[in-house]
RNA sequence: GGGCCACUAGCUCAGUUGGUUAGAGCACAGUCCUGAUAAGACUGGGGUCUGUGGUUCGAGUCCACAGUGGCCCA
């Protein structure tokens, strides 16, 4: 006897009725350790930040995380899970920033990196409860009793021993960056931050200054010559624009297009160089052309020399100039070597391929203390850098503008250079320009020195591990994920903070020599060591009272301020969440590494999975990673990003205690592909649990009681039946389990997940339909146990099919249907074994004729609708063109299903049905397929209609009394001669259907339910009693 | 400014290697069916397949350009 269930489903109760049981039998643990032995399957999971409420996107990827191992382990392989979290980070600093107040990293150091260090520790479990319960209740299935933590000493020391290993190949420096900064906060803002801060319609100055032509002899072309002669005629200057007059004094070039044309014209008493193609937007069309030249000729290899417009040892400001030469342990790091004082410094024209035709003057203002191709261009040609600006954004030396905040310099400059005569025109211009977030100062680019990963020398290799991953959607891998390799930079990878993995590099303070340091016995056993402090912690500030001698000089190391980016936190968990190599020393051969699955959505493509492959990369020359499916976003229904600015943010646990996890899982899975962007509707969710998951479990809870009716007990052996419908569905069912399997073995959960709900349709609006009267008969005879069988068979492989998909209903179904009656089967759905198709039970010739069946039962409805007879209205015949041999088989075997389900006595075949006559016959058609009906209705089939419309409000009264289906009753009749005669004559017909006992003429008793018609052109009144 | 993705019915999505009249679900209207069903069936309205060119005997599908939206980078 299976439990008895309802037609309704409250599944958020039943989804949680089964956390429960799984919580107490440990079904998770289990369905991981009953499969060691088998091959493994290594998921690795990308660590949240759990500083924050998890929301819908998290579930999104949660659930498509938690599908494909759940499908591997019930195919039979060993499957851990490790739980991760990601603690280290800038948004951490930022949330504890906003608690205190603070704005600025002077006020956190005043405050005491320790303290300020123990708030972050705190803070990132601040949600830590909410999303080990938000994970539980979605199903995720995943460690969390024993995560990898970011923050933890060993996972700090592995992080450590990582970098040392590139350290030994050479592969860190200590280079430049251009960041975004804040005069204001005195910190760079991430890449993130800024593009929080763009703010459009900003007024600057838009200004054009003139820099004088130096007259030099040496000439490598006739063009040459040619200006040499000119600007020994008159002052000749080249024109450049710019925004920010602030940079001038730290101009120290100026860059041409070397395959544009520029025009030297005159204007007045002197001469000027600007790009052809800018006289007219300039105003300059009308100016004589004295001659004309090509940006190479004047980017030449000693290249034009003009003026500097303000020399920097006038003004008591450094001129440096970048030289790769080697620090102690660091190999080719570019360093920016002190300059000897000159006068009459002057610069050159260089050639680049930034330089636009689109505004401006077609030369660039080149300044490599500021922007960024402004300082890679310095790098290359080892132009002067020169930075006549503070941290605070304040202009330095003893310019008449020193000491100015940047943005007030402006005019100041532009003054002095009026003064000068290099002035040529100042207006102002709208444009975007970014701010910062929190205090909305003007950012400022400026080139810092940053500790660098050099993976641009494993570019090849990156690109070669690439191509061995499967990538889902395809796309990403040579698009946006290939084409972010081949573009590759080195990674910079340190940060002037405080909360994160401290950078283990340690610098002699006398002679400026550096080590990195691999672990915690690396660094206690060096000479001179000191500082350690029990219990340990690596990070800031404890860290940095950490010293030893300098093997070089004996001096004292000190570490490094930096700490490192996150990323690289993540990015280390294949080796740092073992604690590898100072534990688990055969990692890489014991088949925990590489993963066979990870799963992120895009935004991971520049973050988690950009950082996993390149320390893999680094370290192994190889990938970490095997297939990975990446997600699109989630949109609010209207596609617009959801964010708590606008309100559209959806809040996952309203709909899990609304609709129940499952749903809300299904609704994921099969709305769209996992790649796309997807909307978000609540109402969809509703939709997919009545369309799909409550038609599944009507199925269900059919079966449910007809098998208790009956008290079927199913015999656990493979079902053979003789019915055509039953060979039909199963099938189907064995071609769904194909599907299935192949669709999630190719990492397509969508696919998969939508060939059940096809199938569930068919179940429930066919197989189950048209098997309605064999489990209602009252002989229980083969063809009735064969049903059950059939039915229970496909109800017990969905669930097991569902199991990866919706585990809460899988394991309902699975329990009630298994567990009941087969007590030494596994007690879980998810300890059980995915179904194996039995490919003999496929047979695509009943498949195709079924369809056939339903297409003309289709048609003969149609019919029937055109010329309004109803269904419950027998009719004599139903004629169908006999156009193939296909189509008469199919016919002839399914002829009993086409007469139920069209309510004919006969189906005929007709060669040609045209033949046939209105208005006596009725068609309709579609494809190739076409049927005609007799419309004829002769008394006898009038009789017979009213007498199923007698069982039809018969059967609607017993449900409105409230009977149960098997209550057997007594019922009453009275009224007109022909409707009573009717009952007379198909009284057995009648007392079948509707389980009645007596048919009594007359006026019902007591308490009986009474209801009045008109049938058949006369009033019957009928009244139901039950039996007890 | 560059790259990637998407665009098919009011909404959410299918649409195989280019090949009959572009489909499904939801929603809407009418009719029907029903002792598993919160369902289902039939009919109907609703489409310049974002647009413009091109390749082809033939384009929703391939190519180019443009537009809109999203993401990433600058």
């Amino acid at each position: 006897m299976f439990r008895p269930v309802k037609s309704q489903m409250n599944l958020p109760q039943i989804e949680e009725a089964i956390l429960e049981w799984w919580r107490s039998q440990h079904i998770f643990e289990r369905s991981v350790s009953s499969r060691q032995g088998g091959p493994r399957f290594v998921f690795y999971e990308g660590p949240p930040t759990a500083n924050g409420s998890p929301g819908i996107h998290h579930v999104l990827a949660r659930i498509f995380k938690d599908i494909i191992p759940r499908y591997k382990a019930m195919k039979g392989y060993y499957t851990p899970r490790i739980a991760g979290w990601d603690t280290h980070g800038l948004p951490v600093e930022l949330e504890i920033e906003r608690e205190l107040g603070f704005t600025t990293k002077t006020e956190i150091e005043e405050y005491g990196i320790d303290r300020f260090n123990a708030r972050c520790r705190e803070s990132v479990f601040s949600y830590l409860k909410e999303w080990e319960a938000m994970t539980e209740r979605i199903g995720f299935w995943v460690d969390m009793k024993h995560p990898y933590v970011t923050m933890e000493n060993d996972y700090i020391e592995t992080v450590w021993w990582s970098i040392k290993q590139m350290w030994d190949r050479g592969l860190i420096y200590h280079g430049y960056k251009t960041a975004a900064h804040c005069p204001r906060c005195g910190t760079s803002l991430s890449s993130h931050e800024v593009a929080l801060g763009y703010q459009d319609d900003v007024e600057d100055p838009s200004v054009y200054i003139k820099f004088k032509v130096v007259p030099s002899p040496i000439s490598e072309s006739e063009q040459q010559k040619k200006l040499y002669e000119l600007s020994r005629e008159k002052p000749t200057y080249l024109l450049a624009w710019t925004t920010t007059p602030w940079t001038l004094p730290g101009n120290t070039a100026l860059a041409v297009s070397a395959d544009a044309e520029y025009t030297v014209v005159e204007m007045g008493d002197e001469y000027l160089i600007l790009a052809s193609a800018r006289l007219e937007p300039l105003g300059l069309g009308d100016c004589e052309v004295l001659e004309r030249l090509r940006g190479s000729d004047l980017a030449t290899v000693t290249g034009v020399n003009y003026e500097s417009l303000f020399n920097p040892h006038e003004f008591n400001v450094e001129r440096r100039r970048p030289e790769f030469v080697n620090e102690a342990g660091v190999s080719g790091a570019p360093r920016l070597i002190l300059q000897k004082t000159r006068k009459n410094l002057t610069y050159k024209v260089i050639s680049a391929d930034f330089v636009s035709m689109e505004e401006g003057t077609g030369i660039v203002h080149v300044a490599p203390a500021f922007g960024e191709v402004d300082f890679e261009a310095g790098m290359e040609r080892g132009l002067d850098f020169v930075q006549p600006v503070d941290l605070r954004g304040k202009m330095t030396g003893n310019y008449p503008f020193s000491g100015k905040f940047v943005k007030e310099a402006d005019p100041l400059v532009l003054e002095e250079l009026k003064k000068k005569n290099l002035l040529f025109r100042s207006e102002t211009i709208r444009h975007t320009y970014p701010f910062c977030w929190r205090c909305e100062s003007p950012l400022l680019y400026y080139a810092k020195q940053t500790w660098y990963i050099r993976t641009t020398e494993v570019k090849k290799s990156l690109l070669d591990g690439n191509a061995q991953i499967n990538w889902y959607p395809e796309h990403i891998k040579d698009g946006r994920f290939g084409d972010w390799l081949e573009n590759n930079v080195d990674w910079a990878f340190s940060r002037e903070r405080y909360w994160g993995t401290p950078l283990p590099i340690w610098r002699c303070e006398a002679c400026d020599a550096v080590e990195c340091v691999g672990g915690v016995e690396d660094l206690k056993k060096r000479p001179g060591f000191s500082g350690w402090q029990e219990p340990p912690d690596l990070h800031r500030p404890y860290v940095d009272e950490m010293t030893f001698d300098c093997p070089q000089c004996g001096g004292k190391m000190k570490r490094v301020p930096e700490v490192i980016d996150c990323w690289f936190d993540s990015g280390a968990m294949p080796v740092a969440q073992h604690h590898y190599p100072f534990e688990n020393e055969t990692l890489l051969e014991d088949g925990r590494f590489p993963a066979d699955y990870i799963c992120e959505a895009i935004d991971q493509t520049r973050g988690w999975f950009y950082s996993l492959h390149a320390i893999s990369t680094l370290l192994f020359g190889r990938p970490c990673f095997q297939n990975v499916i990446c997600l699109g976003h989630i949109l609010d229904a209207k596609g617009e990003k959801m964010s708590k600015a606008k309100g559209n943010v959806i809040e996952p646990w309203q709909v899990i205690n609304k609709y129940g996890a499952d749903p809300l899982r299904w609704y994921l899975f099969t709305s769209t592909s996992a790649g796309n962007v997807r909307r978000f509707a609540e109402e969809m969710v509703a939709e997919v649990t009545r369309r799909f998951l409550l038609t599944l479990w009507n199925v269900y809870s059919f079966f449910i009681n007809y098998a208790n009716i009956d008290n079927f007990v199913p015999d656990g052996k493979p079902v053979d039946s003789h019915s055509e419908l039953d060979r039909w569905i199963l099938s189907e069912l064995n071609q769904l389990i194909v599907d299935v399997d192949e669709a999630l073995d190719n990492y397509n959960p969508t696919e998969g997940g939508r060939k059940i709900e096809s199938f569930v349709s068919d179940l429930s609006n066919w197989y189950v339909r048209r098997s309605r009267r064999r489990f209602w008969k009252s002989e229980n005879d083969a063809d009735k146990l064969a049903a059950h069988n059939t039915l229970y068979h496909c109800l017990v492989t969905i669930a097991k099919l569902m199991a990866p998909f919706t585990p809460f209903l899988a394991e309902e179904l699975y329990r009630n249907l298994v567990c009941t009656v087969f007590p030494a089967a596994p007690e879980s759905v998810h300890l059980a074994d995915f179904p194996v198709a039995d490919k003999d039970k496929i047979d695509k010739r009943v498949m195709v004729e079924v369809q056939i069946i339903k297409e003309l039962s289709s048609l003969g409805r149609a019919a029937r609708s055109k010329v309004g007879i109803k269904v419950r209205q027998p009719i004599a015949r139903m004629m169908v063109n006999a156009k193939s041999e296909k189509l008469r088989k199919a016919v002839s075997r399914f002829a009993s299903q086409i007469k139920e389900e069209v309510n004919v006595k006969e189906i005929e075949m007709f060669d040609d049905i045209t033949r046939l006559s209105a208005p006596r016959y009725a068609f309709s058609s579609s494809g190739n397929l076409s049927v005609a009906i007799d419309t004829q209705i002769t008394p006898e089939l009038a009789a017979e209609g009213t007498a199923r419309e007698i069982v039809r409000r018969l059967q609607t009264m017993r449900r409105a009394a409230g009977f149960e289906i098997t209550d057997h009753i007594i019922t009453y009749c009275e009224g007109d001669a022909y409707p009573k005669q009717v009952m007379t004559d198909f009284a057995d017909y009648i007392k079948q259907e509707t389980l009645t006992e007596r048919i009594i003429e007359g006026t019902p008793e007591e308490g009986a339910f009474a209801e009045s018609y008109k049938l058949g052109g006369g009033t019957l009144s009928l009244a139901v009693k039950r039996l007890t």
